[in-house]
DNA sequence: TTGGAATGTCAACAAAGCTGACGTATTGTT
DNA sequence: AACAATACGTCAGCTTTGTTGACATTCCAA
C-alpha cells in the first residue's frame, strides 16, 4: 500500500495523504530532538549521557526495580546497561541491594545525590513539555497522548500502561 | 518551578500535574522506539543505520540540497554526515554533483536505487504512523501535531514549517 | 591579489549500542 | 542430592554514530 503518490486508500482515512503522514514523521523527528535537548545539555556538563538519564529516570519512577526489569523497559542488553549502572553506583547516585526474597536479584534505588540529578534533569524536560502543552491546549494534549500510545509496540504499551495505572 | 510534588501552578494549567507531564515524557520515549523500530529492522538487513535513513529521507524531501543545508536540518557535524554520505554515494544510492553557481557546494540527489530504499523505509514507517493515526482519529492527530510543533526548538520549527509550506 | 570565510574531506577518538563467552550465586525441579 | 535454569556481573571485541582537529579547495571582499 501507499506505493503511489497521494494514496488516499480506504474511506475512513481520507484525511491522511502520504504527504501528511510524512509531515507527521518529520514532526516526530524534530520534536524528539527538542525533547532531549535540555537534559542533554545538562548531562554534558557532568560527563554523563542520555543512557544515564534513562536509567535514573526509570529507577526514580520504579524504586527498587531489578536490573532485569530495567533491561526490559529500556530495551538494551545487560552489558550495555551494566556499563551505565556501574558508573552510577560508583559515583554514589544509585544503590544496589541484594534481594530479600530472591537473593539473585539486585534492587535499585536512587541515593539523595541521584535523586537530585533526576530532579534537575526532569525539571528541565518537564518545563519544555509543560510549555508545549500550555501552548497547544488540553484537547491537543489528549490527542498527542492517544497517538503516541497507538504508535508504541505492544509490549512497550504494556510498560507504559502499567506505569499509568500505578500513578493515576 | 515544579520543584514540589504535584505543583499545579498557575490557573490555566490545572490539567497538568507533574505526574501527568512525566507520563507524557514516557509516552514520548516509548513511542519514539516504536517509531524507529520498523525502519531499523529493514536497515539492519542492509548494513545501514538510522543515520543513513535520515540522510536518505531528507535528500528525497529536498532534492538537490547541499551538504551544509542537510547538516543544519539533521543537527550533526559535517564530519559525521560525511561518513554516511560517503557510503551512500559509494553504494550508488546518492549522487553528489558540484554546484554550478558555487563550486564549493555539492548538490545531493537520490539515484533510482536510493529512491527505492527510501520508499521501502518510508512505507514501513508510514504504515505504523497511519495505523496509529487511524486508531486515534483526526482530532487526536491534529492535537498530536500541535504539541510536537510546540516542543521543537525554534530553528527546527523553521525547517519544519518551511517544508510544510513547500508541500501543502 | 591576497587573506579570510565557507564548503567539504580525511583521521583519530569517544559514547553507547551489540554479540559471545564465562563465572558465581541462587533458585527451582526432578 | 543432583542438575537445570535464572539473575547478575564482567571481559573482550565489534559497530554505529557522534565528536574535534587538521587540511584542501573555492569564493569573495578589502
Amino acid at each position: 500500500m501507499s506505493q503511489g503518490g497521494q494514496s488516499q486508500s480506504g474511506q475512513s482515512l481520507l484525511f491522511l495523504t502520504d504527504e501528511q503522514v510524512r509531515k507527521g514523521i518529520e514532526a516526530m523527528f524534530f520534536a524528539y530532538r527538542g525533547f532531549t535537548a535540555d537534559p542533554d545539555r545538562i548531562l554534558q556538563t557532568k560527563a554523563y549521557g542520555r543512557a544515564h538519564h534513562r536509567a535514573v529516570h526509570f529507577i526514580h519512577r520504579s524504586p527498587g526495580t531489578t536490573v532485569n526489569n530495567l533491561l526490559n523497559i529500556l530495551g538494551v542488553t545487560k552489558q550495555s546497561l551494566n556499563r551505565v549502572l556501574r558508573t552510577l553506583i560508583a559515583d554514589g547516585l544509585v544503590s544496589s541491594t541484594v534481594g530479600r526474597a530472591d537473593k539473585r536479584e539486585r534492587h535499585l534505588h536512587l541515593t539523595d545525590k541521584g535523586a537530585a540529578l533526576e530532579r534537575e534533569l526532569s525539571d528541565a524536560q518537564r518545563d519544555r513539555m509543560r510549555s508545549a502543552y500550555r501552548r497547544a491546549g488540553p484537547e491537543a494534549v489528549a490527542g498527542f497522548r492517544e497517538v503516541l500510545e497507538a504508535m508504541m509496540d505492544e509490549d512497550m504499551r504494556h510498560h507504559y500502561v502499567a506505569i499509568k495505572d500505578r500513578t493515576d
